[in-house]
RNA sequence: GUGGGUGUAGCUCAGUCGGUUAGAGCGCCAGGUUGUGGCCCUGGAGGUCGCCGGUUCGAACCCGGUCACUCACCCCA
């Protein structure tokens, strides 16, 4: 084997290609219940929108991005994450004039150079949703609904959702000048990595899974006791609605986002079934990231859940229809056959046939290994007879038929297998 | 970027003390009645033993290096 593919990036190959189309069109369905239209943004950004949107000193900035120049020197980018692209179409085609809230979603790759691992890749896929021009608790609490109804409805379970408030302008610089304060009055228990994220990122501290540190930080202040009043206003309303759809979260005041641009809300789907990673999917509101693009003043909120992660977790893949095998014997059937084939497929019918003149035994052994309910059979007296012969591959049971195709596509839309 | 584990057929894996032509099961292809599946039987295709170098009369096996995969750290979806 010479050329493979790099790695962290990996194939879907035919076997699995299902479960994400079952996926896929499932979170399309339910999506477009809730009133959400896809929106369809380029893989590759300019540098400078994920840069500006995430934060420069986050990690994905820092040393996650497929990063290159052209050859006229503009540096773009393979997108990180959904969000920052569907900001940037909304200002820049002005979506905002569509309506007072745009409800949008995203699928699609997603790329980050990390080493990979079990549920970690560097192209990985993501299906996201945005609430853009919406402010309030409801905004919040219609995607975290959404997102929790759809892994519900592909049987996702073993998962909990963690919730919590990361304040906002107002509050949160006191709150995290408090919070550096209490790290440096500990800062000899604490563990080296977070010795230096006291300074860097200090929120990061709060969920260090290092023993010492999380004695050190049991009585640490958290954010959601030092929200301004409007924070609080809102943070209670996301708990009131979200217990009013009864659906159950656990308040987590340590969740840390990896990117800059959350504010108030924060949420994330998690689980303990995906080895050391435990994230299946995380959002949060974001008002601002908007205006500081250039755009209107309007909020935002969203979700981006990780596709590899949920089909790992989600239900067997419900077994697809088989197709019909449509076998012939001579050269003059194989022609006939290969006709009636084409004819049943425009009807709708999934029909397989082999391409090479082999035997009948072979021929049935095949439809035999796909499953098939029903085979259609033309040999030399069918030809003739301008028939074909129907058997039912579970009783083995034969028919002859005539060779019509309407007749023929009512007859396998009723039959086991078929369209 | 750092550490651990693993690399033999498409897949899962045996392979003795270093020994002659590298195996099994599954899968794939064909055949076992003249146009008929499953079970069974027979045959066939398929290998740079990850790669490079070293030790040796001789290496899948021992040694060094390297690459890949994988798990974990870090971080996240």
């Amino acid at each position: 084997m010479s050329i493979t593919t790099i790695r962290g990036m990996s194939d879907v190959l035919p076997d699995e290609s299902g479960r994400w189309r079952w996926v896929e069109e499932r979170a399309r369905a339910l999506f477009h219940a809730f009133g959400y239209d896809e929106i369809r943004t380029p893989i590759l950004e300019r540098t400078e929108l994920f840069v500006r949107s995430l934060g420069e000193s986050t990690d994905v900035v820092e040393k996650e991005m497929y990063t290159f120049a052209t050859g006229s020197g503009e540096s773009l980018t393979l997108r990180p994450e959904g969000t920052a692209s569907v900001v940037r179409s909304f200002v820049q085609h002005a979506l905002a004039q569509r309506g007072p809230a745009n409800r949008l979603y995203y699928l699609g790759p997603m790329f980050r150079h990390e080493r990979p691992q079990k549920g970690r890749s560097r192209q990985f896929h993501q299906i996201g949703a945005e609430v853009l021009g919406a402010g309030s608790p409801e905004a919040d609490v219609e995607i975290i609904a959404m997102l929790w109804a759809f892994l519900g409805e592909i049987g996702v379970d073993g998962i909990q959702l963690e919730l919590t408030s990361l304040g906002d302008a107002a509050c949160r610089p006191a709150y995290l000048e408090r919070l550096r304060n209490f790290a440096e009055s500990r800062v000899g228990e604490l563990c080296e990595n977070c010795t230096r994220r006291r300074l860097t990122n200090p929120l990061r501290i709060l969920d260090c899974k290092v023993e010492g540190c999380r004695k050190a930080l049991a009585d640490a202040p958290l954010m959601t006791e030092h929200l301004c009043e409007p924070c609080r206003t809102h943070h209670g309303g996301v708990e009131r609605l979200l217990a009013a759809l009864g659906i159950p979260f656990v308040a987590n005041p340590r969740i840390v986002r990896g990117l800059d641009y959350y504010v108030r809300t924060a949420f994330e789907v998690t689980t303990d079934r995906l080895g050391a990673q435990n994230a299946v999917a995380g959002g949060g509101r974001y008002d601002g990231l908007i205006a500081s693009f250039g755009g209107p003043d309007a909020p935002g909120v969203g979700f981006a859940m990780g596709l590899e992660r949920v089909l790992e977790l989600a239900a067997p893949t419900p077994a697809a229809a088989p197709p019909v095998f449509l076998a012939s014997h001579g050269d003059e059937s194989r022609r006939a056959a290969f006709g009636l084939a084409h004819r049943l497929r425009l009807g709708g019918v999934r029909v397989e046939t082999s391409l090479e003149p082999t035997s009948m035994k072979s021929q049935m052994r095949r439809a035999q290994k796909l499953g098939c309910a029903t085979v259609l059979m033309i040999g030399e007296s069918e030809l003739a007879a301008g028939t074909v012969r129907i058997k039912d591959m579970t009783s083995g049971a034969e028919e002859d038929a005539a060779r019509d195709v309407d007749a023929l596509l009512a007859r396998l839309a009723r039959a086991p297998s078929g369209a």
